[in-house]
DNA sequence: CTTCCTGGGTGACTAAATCACAGACCCGCA
DNA sequence: TGCGGGTCTGTGATTTAGTCACCCAGGAAG
């Protein structure tokens, strides 16, 4: 242990000192390249993982080889798909991946089971993660069942574009992040930009009319 | 307590005798009819469920008014969903109504929080319980975002028939099944009776070739 | 026998996905 | 400096799905 995170997830502050001391002794800090697979169908991980930095993208792949994302983990969350994987009998395919650099503590399993023992602040810690991610996991159905193409790229857009309105993103990354077709995703950014609302440029999209996707987004 | 239930779990039945008397004590056996919305937006609940008997099915309803089935808890399995709700700030639109009349153990958030602290085997089975919904839930996001409806209804109909090869359903219990719309199953049932796959009467489906639909559902 | 309600059928249209390419751009290397 | 092979993007044609706006059939209730 060499840096004090704890105050990095506001749940555990509260933890007895006993507790934190547990942790403290028993938990490693881990450090990923981008792009490492966290866990994938067939990688069972080993240990209980709290993102101090960066972020690890969890995406499903279907036989056909398409892919959607589900949901992003980043910093001061905790990644329970991995406890999940462990758990569950059927075979499952979804997979993790460092988008970033990533700073993790990892708590081995037998230490997250004392501590699950051992301490209300940290079931409800974790039984939130699982909640966070039935959330997410619910919003995607509902976004890929019931909603247009259209408003869901504004969204991805807005959501994905920094302070300047820029962001780096190929047709097919977007088309990934929606469980679409990459032809889907250029049609669509053409048409944005024949309204004046987007710049395209190779590998990369700056947003010329906020406003408009914003109402796009909202569903009009 | 009137009936000894904890067999039907084999999870639980590994509960020390200790335990096992905290859960009879303060555990209340409770009857729901059909119909009876257990879970909604807006309606948090106050216990962990065990179903002993009936189904419960958890759907997802869209601003539009569309639905979409998500999984079905029956007998020998918990509802966490319930329990995942009240931890969960998000809003989120997931409700659970009774299929069948229920039979259910009801165990109350402090006693429920006591076993957490108290029991391994009573964590592993709750977490073994969230670990399942969430295969189900990938499941569904795989099916909507990446399989055709053909192949999902064929599924559904093999899935949903009894033992004689009929189901009772309407084309619209059928679509919110799939997270569709109701013409679009009218036509694709249709198309199946023209090819002699199925007889169709109001409100009833009798499977004529299963093997024929077992293999579309097999993806060719 | 009418009235109303639910379940089902259908045509016309829009949106999305799939297939099959053709260019355009980019980096490394001759 | 030009060439070549990857990656990224554009586009037409076709199929599948979803939407909209109806209509009709059947049965229950009055």
């Amino acid at each position: 242990m060499t840096i004090d995170w704890i105050p990095l997830f506001p749940e555990l502050a509260e933890l007895a000192p006993a507790e934190q001391q547990l942790i403290a002794d028993r938990a490693q800090i881990v450090s990923l390249p981008a792009g490492t697979t966290v866990f994938a169908p067939g990688v069972p991980p080993e240990s209980f993982l709290l993102l101090l930095d960066g972020t690890v993208r969890v995406q499903q792949v279907s036989a056909g080889g398409r892919e959607i994302v589900l949901y992003r983990v980043t910093g001061g969350e905790s990644c329970i798909m991995t406890t999940a994987c462990l758990l569950s009998q059927d075979t499952y395919n979804a997979e993790g991946v460092t988008e970033t650099p990533v700073q993790a503590v990892a708590i081995p399993r037998a230490a997250f089971d004392d501590l699950m023992a051992r301490s209300s602040t940290f079931r409800r810690f974790v039984f939130g993660n699982y909640s966070s991610r039935i959330t997410d996991l619910l919003h995607v159905v509902e976004e890929v069942a019931f909603e247009r193409i259209d408003k869901r790229l504004a969204q991805k857009l807005l959501e994905r574009a920094d302070a300047g309105g820029r962001l780096n993103a190929t047709h097919q990354d977007l088309a990934v992040e929606l469980g679409t077709a990459r032809e889907v995703v250029s049609r669509h950014l053409k048409e944005f930009q024949r309204r004046g609302w987007l710049e395209l440029t190779r590998g990369q999209i700056g947003l010329g009319n906020a406003t408009a996707l914003e109402r796009l987004a909202a569903g009009e």
